[in-house]
DNA sequence: CCATTATTTGCACGATTGCGCAAATTTCAT
DNA sequence: ATGAAATTTGCGCAATCGTGCAAATAATGG
């Protein structure tokens, strides 16, 4: 009798899970990783006028990128009369991170 | 006379340093993703032939993207033969992410 | 030396991306 | 209502990216 172990197809559908294109592709852009720095580094929510100091661009653009990092789940954004807030979980992200890390090693350690 | 806190610019800075812009664009892509999930299932290295069968194309194209995934210090490789070996070293990528978390949460706490 | 195997690289093409500008939209103030 | 402020969206453009095919390179075996 050989001894139970996780199936493979367990890592390929927690590997699938935790690294989601959508996620990584979100943050692979230097205006986009600026954005997410500079909302790290504060604890207030910030407009996209504020936004936009930080990166070298348009405002316009700027907006787009809010929009990606939105969709993704990085970002959330709420109305404040004209202005529109976006803020960062930065609990919710380090721990996206932490998952990929913890799944790549669990994998790993599974590995034939 | 104040309290002594960390200076904004050593978060900057620890921040550019982690969220390094070519290592997140090196992840973003569907192919090099399922790569590194591939490769982190297995314990020995994997020929460029063997990886080909994993993702969907070309094994010219996945020559390319394994040469973006070495340039982005997350995989590594050594001639075999006629073979080139391709390994992942996990503990390593894993320690990356998790310092980005790291950075981020501890950003955040020394953020006014 | 020649044929074979494995990988990399040159090239061209189509698709996607990021950008600025201008127009549209939303909300507020007077 | 009218105008101003903040953000989003439409559009066009240049640049980048991913891909397949074919040629070049590297290494082995006969």
């Amino acid at each position: 009798m050989t001894k139970s172990v996780a199936l493979p197809e367990a890592c390929v559908e927690a590997l699938a899970d935790t690294m989601r294109p959508d996620f990584l592709k979100a943050l692979c852009d230097p205006v986009r990783i600026s954005i997410v720095a500079t909302l790290a580094m504060r604890t207030r929510p910030a407009t996209v006028s504020e936004i936009t100091d930080c990166c070298g661009i348009d405002f316009s653009g700027v907006s787009r990128h809010l929009k990606i990092l939105k969709e993704a789940g990085i970002l959330h954004s709420h109305r404040d009369g004209r202005r529109v807030l976006y803020n960062l979980d930065v609990d919710a992200l380090a721990a996206t991170l932490r998952a990929m890390a913890d799944t790549l090693e669990v994998c790993q350690r599974e590995a034939v």
